[in-house]
DNA sequence: AATTTACTTTAAAATAGTTCTAAACTACTT
DNA sequence: AAGTAGTTTAGAACTATTTTAAAGTAAATT
């Protein structure tokens, strides 16, 4: 029952459908996920959800900074329950995410960020695939 | 015409729809663009093409390294000319995608890679927001 | 506690981007 | 000139995601 409150700290309404997905991204350990993954977990333990919740849920949840959404080349959206600062590899042909700690990488020189602009985040991605 | 001699240098067979986008693409100057920006050229030009066979030209010519595709969370495929390693800002906003010169960046440290796979390119992306 | 209000969920329809299909066409090879 | 392998095409199909509008629910107000 951390969820009610942590989604409540986040300015969320803590509704059913809402504490049901937040139980399962925010149980101790970091995953990648899509929507459909979420869905699909969903139904497996029993509870049944929209698939445009799911949708909404994990938007909204990303607006308050409770996850983050990975950029990469791939049909489908993904998201991270990781919020710290990291970066990714990408199986260029399964498209799987795994995550590169932080002291694994160095980021020495910024560039200049463009006149009447923030910068909102940066992404690495080392591209990888199977060498045979 | 030196886009017959491009496309046949790269192994694909010479058709005139592939010269007609190679023409727009490889006019000198560097550019992003989106299979449905190309087809609006074509048809602005007075020609005329299936957006099925822009995208399949699209798709070869990256296969065969003549262009390539910016990862970025972005609901429509970005293509870019500019072969030298370089990366990209993205106005989060607008989706618009700006280069950065590669002198402008620099690397320090790139993690090991994981066992197995090798290296096949590496993407950064610095969001962008306008700061108002 | 009952009522109101604003927000949320839902199924289904709509949309957007992209790929597939299979027939017609075209570049290249013989 | 004929054969064949690759390419183009319109349209259908598909996938991921968003929209719609009605019904439901949480919180605020009485």
């Amino acid at each position: 029952m951390q969820s009610k409150i942590k989604l409540r700290n986040a300015g969320l309404r803590p509704t059913n459908q809402r504490i049901i997905i937040a139980d399962l991204l925010f149980n101790g350990s970091n995953r990648h996920f899509t929507a459909e993954n979420i869905l699909d977990e969903i139904n497996l333990s029993g509870n049944k959800m929209s698939i445009a919740t799911v949708y909404n849920c994990l938007k909204k949840f990303k607006n308050v900074g409770l996850i983050n959404q990975v950029e990469s080349v791939n049909d489908t959206a993904i998201f991270d329950t990781n919020m710290d600062f990291h970066h990714h590899f990408l199986d260029e042909e399964t498209g799987e995410l795994t995550d590169i700690k932080n002291n694994e990488i160095h980021l020495l020189k910024l560039p200049e960020i463009p006149k009447g602009y923030i910068n909102s985040g940066v992404d690495i991605i080392i591209k990888i695939k199977k060498n045979n």
